[in-house]
DNA sequence: TAGATTGTTAATCGATTAACAATC
DNA sequence: TAGATTGTTAATCGATTAACAATC
């Protein structure tokens, strides 16, 4: 999944835009210990990557650091959330209310970092009218279509099993959402305008596993 | 995170190493719809990527390729298997047995892949003795060394609050584990034989939200 | 001022791809 | 055989890093 090239300004390679959310983490941690001011060094060795790459990594998007001192983190940290689009709250559509599902819908931080479970939709007929997460009822994703109708929703994450995954894309797609976090272990078939992000434990745990002799 | 050159014989690239969990992922697959052969062509297709690119990345370790014909689905797999050193079954151990750690040990792939929770950890007494997963129940995160002492357990879960991560790790590690999932929200500063592989939402929902406009 | 750190350039390093001989 | 596809080479492309002038 690269970037799509905007023809005339040159665009911002997709692999320093996967690591703001991570300099993002980081900054607010510092800003909770208390901390007002960090350095390309500094970050650097928290996330053991060189201050170099930092630095290199920020001058795409404007000059954000003095001299000398090096960067506010309060400032840093809001210039990234505009640049990541994460100034506001988006809502999020959760499909699959499984165990995995339940944890998406519990899970407390996305409220802080730009994100916001509006729905949860399921086809299991002893699950609709459940309640879920925090105040809300498990609905029909049969519904989805009227749900995302007139709403603003762009992005669903998907908590169900392989076999269903492809059918609950093509529908959200069909739906109008263009932006899919998938914790199906799947690999979706989507068309070009429509960005997935996946998460599967098995392929960071094999991963792991070649070096384990 | 890196993989260490070892001296000598050329290390193959980490990022080829992490693209092989999702060829194998994609063969079985396959495998299941029936198919006995596929191609670098018709895989590449599948995931978005260049033929050349697969055959490159199988090419590190031998040659498992038909010309003419492709690769067999059932033979690469077992392949695959054997690189990535899941051709057993890894103990796990997860810590954590809240709202996500028990979506984690419900999960039903892990075992398929070369994965079995073994054990599931938290220091809440009133989680303590509970039933968890599949027939486990609960144990006492202070346990953690006795627990690991003697056994051949190496990976770990992580699915404990940011706040708790890093003294979870370090623990983890004290006690003589070398592979850490974290699905906290946090970097963890571990020593270089240690290798940590992250799951975080909220960096693939930025990354996805950078695009929308 | 002296020391520190940025933003940027140019060099290095590494990954991807196109192309094709080999061969099933 | 003719067609298809591999494994591999060399070229291209892109990302990382070292170094340093600028400057706080």
């Amino acid at each position: 999944m690269k970037d799509e090239k905007a023809p005339g300004k040159p665009s911002i390679p997709d692999i320093v835009i996967g690591r703001l959310p991570v300099y993002l983490r980081t900054l607010r941690l510092l800003a909770d210990d208390g901390r007002d001011v960090t350095s390309s060094q500094e970050l650097g060795e928290h996330l053991g990557i060189s201050s170099a790459q930092i630095r290199k990594d920020l001058s795409h998007f404007g000059e954000f650091g003095k001299q000398g001192t090096g960067y506010n983190i309060d400032f840093l940290c809001r210039q990234l959330q505009k640049i990541l689009n994460v100034d506001t709250i988006w809502p999020v559509v959760l499909v699959g209310a499984g165990s995995l599902g339940t944890a998406i819908a519990n899970y407390q931080e996305f409220e802080s970092s730009g994100f916001r479970i509006v729905s949860v939709l399921d086809e299991d007929p002893q699950k609709i009218g459940q309640p879920i997460g925090n105040g809300l009822l498990i609905e029909d994703f049969a519904d989805l279509s009227q749900l995302v109708k007139g709403s603003n929703v762009r992005i669903a994450v998907m908590a169900v099993p392989a076999y269903a995954a492809q059918r609950v894309a093509s529908q959200l797609i069909d739906a109008g959402l263009n932006s899919i976090l998938c914790y199906a272990p799947i690999t979706l078939a989507v068309p070009s305008h429509v960005r997935v992000e996946y998460i599967d434990p098995v392929v960071h745990f094999q991963h792991m596993t070649y070096y384990l002799r």
